[in-house]
DNA sequence: TGCCTTTTGTAGCAATCACTACATTCTGCA
DNA sequence: TGCAGAATGTAGTGATTGCTACAAAAGGCA
């Protein structure tokens, strides 16, 4: 009964029962869909980087008799959606509640993220991928309730690239002691969205007496740190929840992670290395007592 | 010149020219266009109830080469009009001197995040969101070595909006003791990215035996605990960089998060409210001493 | 390590494909 | 009516397709 699953149904549903092959196809099949299917067998083997009986066997795997059933259920569904508005083409149309609340928010962070992108100016971020690539000033990292969280991730990621890079607990009053520690030669990278944190401006302006450099992480409208830092990162952060996203301010993070690994890689292989021959051998939590 | 027209327009202008049996083939292309026009010249042929030489005319007629390079042209205009506005975003790029490397890691992430949404099931997003607005359901969160600043984000919203939320501990060997915490009203929300994580793996299977839910978040490729998994959030990882991107894991956070706060919207204002007091309360870094 | 299962690719097959050459059928005009 | 020329179909071609059978490779487990 009811409508037959579509291709992109059925991928999900054998999601798990796929093998590695076969899951490179299926990515191939998804990212022109469905239109990528409406080649001949050959091409799409070629595309994934598989055989075409891995092709056929996927085909069969997913209920259809083979490759040409399965072509033919791809057209239909590309036909199908043609005849459809526009608006109502991809997947998450007026079936799903909620779903349409979804693309708007997606939609809200793609405008975020490119907005973002527009108003950075590329010197500031090679300014400080240049800070950060420098091997002998030490690093710190601390932001607000939620902000904590991207300290966090750009921290986990540091620390593994290069030394010298701290995180500052989550209670303002442990930070007096790494304040201690501060120099002309520190970083200081701050974290600071709306609602702004009196106790991160504290921070950063300790941190500005003991010469520190600063570098802010913060919304569209700016901290009131953004007058105390050397660098600014102003990353827009609006969509339609009651939460702020921070998923610009982690597009920059990210960047400037490739950025630095970069700058730092000939030493940063070996201690890469390194941890990872650690981190293999501190297994604790085994298979069977 | 320019852009090259498509086959609806070659056909409009050389309709005058058409003779009788090519206008009724033409008349089966349009009727269905342009899906209709990627299947074998053979079948199109039947189904205009022209022979297949008629089908190459046409093809030479509007200026292609042969059957296939019309057929490709017609896929090519099929594909262009799949992507969906969210796909096409414009170039924000002129205006970034020497910062190649930065836009292409951008595009990177604009594409992981398209793909990510297009293979993501509207019906997979709703029954997450569903299962952990239930707060009934006591919520446990643990990532890997990089994706635990994922779980944490995580966290560190769910726990604002919401009662019975874990974030398990770093190390392994103190999760035994949340396991034994778990039951069948349990949703374990895992983050496992490459390099899967045998211990990730086995806390999975250890939750599993209690019958626990699991809501896992991972990459485009699978984590193992797929199979386990009641609900699989695939997203897509690769970068220029020698690091994955987390970006649509994060993406898929946020909408849950927005998603999770409409749902319980009721009581959680008043919990939020709460938790507010109590955070300006607790200023212990005062501004002089 | 070595064995067994699973996964994947290679090689070769008939069927189908796109296409050409030619034959046939139309059409308009004398 | 007959006859050119265009329009269309038929038949046969090499190439490519989708597929099967088998072999190689990879992975898991003792």
């Amino acid at each position: 009964m009811a409508k037959p699953l579509s291709v992109k149904d059925r991928l999900h549903d054998q999601a798990v029962s796929l093998t590695p092959a076969e899951r490179q196809l299926s990515g191939v099949l998804m990212r022109d869909y469905p239109v990528g299917g409406l080649q001949s067998i050959t091409k799409i083997a070629e595309a994934a980087g598989v055989s075409t009986p891995t092709v056929i066997r996927l085909a069969r795997k997913l209920g259809f008799d083979g490759f040409p059933e399965l072509q033919s259920a791809m057209r239909e569904e590309a036909s199908a959606q043609f005849k459809t508005p526009i608006h109502k083409r991809e997947g998450w149309g007026s079936a799903q509640p909620g779903s349409a609340a979804f693309k708007a928010f997606a939609e809200a962070v793609f405008d975020n993220l490119s907005r973002t992108i527009d108003r950075l100016r590329p010197e500031t971020l090679d300014a400080i991928a240049r800070v950060l690539a420098d091997r002998q000033r030490p690093l710190f990292l601390s932001g607000g309730r939620i902000t904590r969280s991207n300290a966090d991730y750009f921290y986990n990621h540091l620390q593994i690239i290069r030394p010298g890079v701290t995180l500052l607990g989550a209670s303002p009053n442990v930070w007096p002691q790494y304040i201690l520690d501060m120099d002309r030669a520190s970083v200081l990278i701050l974290f600071d969205i709306r609602r702004y944190e009196r106790d991160l401006e504290r921070l950063a302006e300790l941190a500005k007496e003991r010469e520190a450099e600063i570098v802010l992480f913060t919304d569209q409208w700016g901290s009131p740190i953004s007058k105390l830092a050397d660098h600014v990162v102003n990353a827009l952060i609006e969509v339609p929840s009651n939460w702020d996203s921070t998923l610009a301010i982690n597009l920059v993070i990210e960047a400037l992670i490739a950025e630095v690994q970069t700058r730092v890689s000939d030493t940063a292989r070996a201690r890469i290395e390194a941890l990872e021959d650690m981190f293999q051998s501190t297994r604790i939590f085994r298979k069977s007592p």
